[in-house]
DNA sequence: AAAACTCTCAACCGCAGCAGA
DNA sequence: ATCTGCTGCGGTTGAGAGTTT
């Protein structure tokens, strides 16, 4: 039973790579191309197993790995996706040409992480001190944060009447196309978006959102997606376009939770964002205009 | 000078997701 | 639908370098 081990390890070598090793495994993807790992040591004459080659050219020999220090710029970058994402390191290397996930994951462990901790971000504490009656408090727990990147499937959506306002006070926004709407709850200051079936249910209006319990099919709306893409890769023409067929189509993976995001949130998702957004598609417009109106700090 | 301690980061490990059979 | 193999990811480890006592 269970699978069998990546490799044979008796008879491997292990630990800190040799200069000898380090050009082997050179040579070998140079001439053949980077994959196939596990079949790799044998054909490049290499002990080691396939996991550890992959993992000696992605962290040490590519090319394009950039050598020395983590510039200020790039570890304000790194800070504000961690805030976004969390501990997802390939993501956040993603970001960071040249860095790698190990390297960066090591640098937040022995830097950052304590960093973080010790100084709550100026923004936040700026925001602090303007908090008022209306205002919740604006700490932020992690798990508030942190936006879920895997794409989980949603198939049903409670609401509960306490934690909403009367229909009135809703921000609704549901593109004509997608049939994807945004809810805005005013009172706890985050916003749920949902793709939806049901909102054919009731048009463009929520008229009774209260009490909802509803089957309803979530469309593919994944931010890793978004993350990788770079953006540009939404433009022109990009699946994540609005289509005639109106299904799905904005929100290209599946969710099984509405994923939620605070204004806070998306205030450094769009900021991170910034350098790489220039170019959106139209399609995408509806979706950042009313993201804008959910960043006015309605204090 | 040397022992003790701390820090850094390359490497390892186990697990999960995905694709193909 | 299930199984299997491959790949990629994130958490953890430990050797070596650096610092302190």
């Amino acid at each position: 039973m269970g699978r069998n081990p990546c490799c044979v390890k008796e008879g491997l070598n292990r630990g800190t790579w040799t200069a000898r090793e380090d050009k082997i495994l050179k040579d070998y993807i140079a001439e053949h191309g980077e994959g196939r790992w596990r079949n790799l040591p044998k054909r490049a004459g290499l002990k080691r197993c396939g996991k550890s080659c992959r993992l000696r050219w992605l962290n040490y020999l590519r090319p394009d790995i950039k050598r020395g220090n983590i510039s200020p710029d790039e570890e304000e970058l790194i800070i504000r996706l961690h805030k976004l994402l969390g501990n997802r390191w390939s993501l956040i290397a993603g970001r960071l040409p040249g860095r790698t996930d190990n390297e960066i994951k090591n640098y937040w462990n022995t830097n950052l992480a304590k960093k973080v901790h010790q100084q709550p971000n100026q923004r936040n504490r700026n925001k602090a001190e303007n908090f008022n009656s209306h205002s919740l408090p604006l700490k932020m727990e992690p798990h508030n944060h942190v936006i879920r990147t895997k794409a989980i499937k949603c198939t049903k959506v409670s609401l509960h009447q306490e934690s909403w306002k009367k229909s009135e006070n809703f921000g609704t926004n549901v593109h004509p196309k997608a049939g994807a709407s945004m809810l805005q709850n005013t009172e706890n200051k985050s916003i749920v978006m949902e793709s939806n079936n049901w909102s054919s249910s009731y048009g463009n209006e929520v008229n009774n959102p209260t009490d909802l319990l509803m089957d309803f099919k979530v469309g593919e709306f994944s931010l890793s997606d978004l993350l990788n893409s770079d953006f540009s890769d939404l433009c022109g023409t990009s699946s994540a376009t609005y289509s005639n067929d109106d299904s799905n189509v904005l929100f290209p993976s599946s969710s099984e939770k509405p994923l939620f995001l605070s204004d806070e949130m998306l205030q450094d998702f769009w900021s991170v964002q910034a350098n790489v957004a220039s170019n959106l598609n139209d399609s995408f417009n509806p979706f950042f205009e009313t993201g804008g109106d959910w960043l006015q700090d309605t204090n």
